[in-house]
DNA sequence: TTGTAAGCGTTATCAC
DNA sequence: GTGATAACGCTTACAA
């Protein structure tokens, strides 16, 4: 009975095609350098026998494991599922395989999850974002595990990356929504501790309040974890500061999301009552009503590029550089001139 | 200088703690089968030299590497995540690490995940849906990985799972419709082939107009990938058909969601003009107005059952339930009666 | 309680 | 082109 049969090995293998393991390895890892014959003998071996490598023998002997391993903030909502989605696609058309981790935005939990990804002999990693303990890019070093940050983008930045510049992007949003006449600017952010995507886009909207003559100090600020009914509660509250923000600026679409459910529920008009804005352009922001302005992250075209670069970084092509991709503002419903 | 120094093994740990790696090894798998006195030195080296385990090299030896693989059809929308998160916290809390890979609804890529998480070691596997070539079940009973099929039930199933069944709550949400007077129900469902869900989710409408008294085959249907803009080309399609559907049930929240997107700009009203119904309840469902009708998964409620389901297989705790969770019907304001 | 030593299943370096 | 054989880093009887 086949279930009786044990796991087939290399050596299995070898002996029933009546090869040497050394030429049945070959045979998978180097086709060319073995003559046809045999190759097609031992191939038909491991077909019969359903032999599949073992893993961890592999990674021992050859020190190497085409895995790459991603560790993102969060599954739940639909942020970083695009861009992962296309790296993926580009690993797989490289011939590695991506394990993927979330850490629920939790520095500790990220560390773990880095480690275990190392341990399981992952060549590479993608992270998300760059404010991180440095003992971990020492370990990342020293074990030298092929590293590249994404979703975030800082001149002379020398970590190699594929990102954004989320202070510029963020810059340029607030400054749209000044233009429309809003004084008033309330901002729900993401936690913004150990997050410098969030303190990007905070720090982008102070400047561009300050470039018209604002004050940034004055500005309301709510900091709550990315989820939409965060952002709702938060929208709740910000309607309750003095003056009441004309426009809530949120940190990503799905505070944003959250903010134009609650201004629903709560019988105020979006935007002839309070223009709200998102960041990211996620499916869900031309999914509510009415559609939502925000900042267009190009998710797909960084993820794809993420993978190819990470695979040149460990295959020598690329010694990993730093490339910043254009975000581009998404000028819709929801930011309307502030009520008269 | 620390960056030359290599990667420290076993050995290298039992040399500057002065005992064999047999011992290190101990104080790291059983710490109460070494004294005190030795574990204190060892672990202090572990700690000076910064030592990890390999994970290869530990899961040849071990056979046993405290890892749990979960393949899902999709990252890219929440269907799944909410589970996921909640299988991830549960095994999480009993030790052990949850790599997950995405199929993308493709049964090639699939297998081959399968495949390269069992190479990788995994103990167990969390799998969505039972329709799968037999010859993968064939091949984790061999290499005896523990499977969970979730997110679907089926009375007197032999394989372990834990989920809902699809087609009696599709039903009952179709009773519902029905109940609300419509006559003309056209459907827009996931791609049936390959997807028990999809499957039992459209067997259970058709269960429903025939109880009473419908013709089921006279029913639209259009198939189409879980994703908002397919599911709004769908419903353009839809709205042409005589009779034209007064009601539109979706396979699930996507769809609905992009079928509610394209009525609006199509000028319709819903439920006014044409009420429209999801399935899964995720948060997207009370994000859009109006809000969705559609039927409550207990996603979390699954994912954390899942996770501790499968540890106790893996530790001898339980041979491998089959267990149902209920599903509740959410009537909401998209479903209305028929236009008059 | 601790040490010795035999695997675990590969890959890679040599010879042949 | 192919075959021995020595790593690779760890766990686990078995001995001491």
């Amino acid at each position: 009975m086949s279930s009786l049969r044990s796991i087939p090995t290399l050596d299995d293998v070898a002996r029933a095609a009546g090869v040497s393991t050394a030429t049945v390895s070959r045979c998978l890892n180097s086709p060319d350098r073995v003559i046809e014959k045999t190759r097609i003998k031992v191939m038909a071996a491991v077909e019969q026998l359903g032999y599949t490598p073992n893993f961890g023998a592999r990674a021992m002997a050859a020190k190497r494991t085409f895995t790459i391993g991603a560790i993102i903030p969060t599954m739940e909502n639909a942020i970083f599922a695009r861009g992962l989605q296309a790296f993926q696609e580009a690993l797989h058309a490289r011939g590695y395989t991506l394990l993927v981790s979330s850490s629920g935005y939790k520095a500790d939990v990220e560390a773990e999850q880095i480690r275990a990804l190392v341990a399981r002999g992952a060549d590479g990693l993608l992270l998300i974002g760059r404010d991180r303990d440095p003992s971990i890019y020492e370990f990342l070093q020293h074990r030298s595990v092929a590293t590249l940050i994404a979703w975030t983008f800082e001149k002379g930045s020398t970590q190699p990356s594929i990102g954004f510049d989320n202070h510029a992007a963020m810059k340029a949003l607030a400054t749209a929504v000044i233009g429309k006449g809003h004084q008033h600017i309330g901002l729900i952010s993401g936690i913004i501790e150990g997050n410098d995507r969030a303190a990007g886009r905070y720090a982008g909207i102070c400047d561009a309040l300050r470039a018209h003559g604002l004050d940034a100090t004055a500005m309301p600020i709510i900091e709550t974890p990315y989820e939409v009914e965060n952002g709702a509660a938060a929208f709740a509250d910000m309607m309750q500061r003095t003056p009441r923000p004309t426009v809530v600026m949120c940190g990503n679409d799905v505070l944003a999301v959250g903010a134009m459910k609650r201004a629903r529920d709560m019988g105020l008009r979006v935007p002839e009552d309070v223009s709200i804005t998102g960041f990211d352009d996620i499916e869900l922001a031309r999914i509510v009503t009415p559609e939502l302005t925000t900042m267009h992250v190009p998710h797909r075209d960084m993820g794809q590029r993420a993978g190819e670069e990470l695979v040149n970084m460990l295959e020598g092509t690329s010694a990993g550089s730093v490339v910043e991709l254009e975000c581009a503002l998404k000028l819709r419903a929801s930011l309307g001139p502030p009520p008269a």
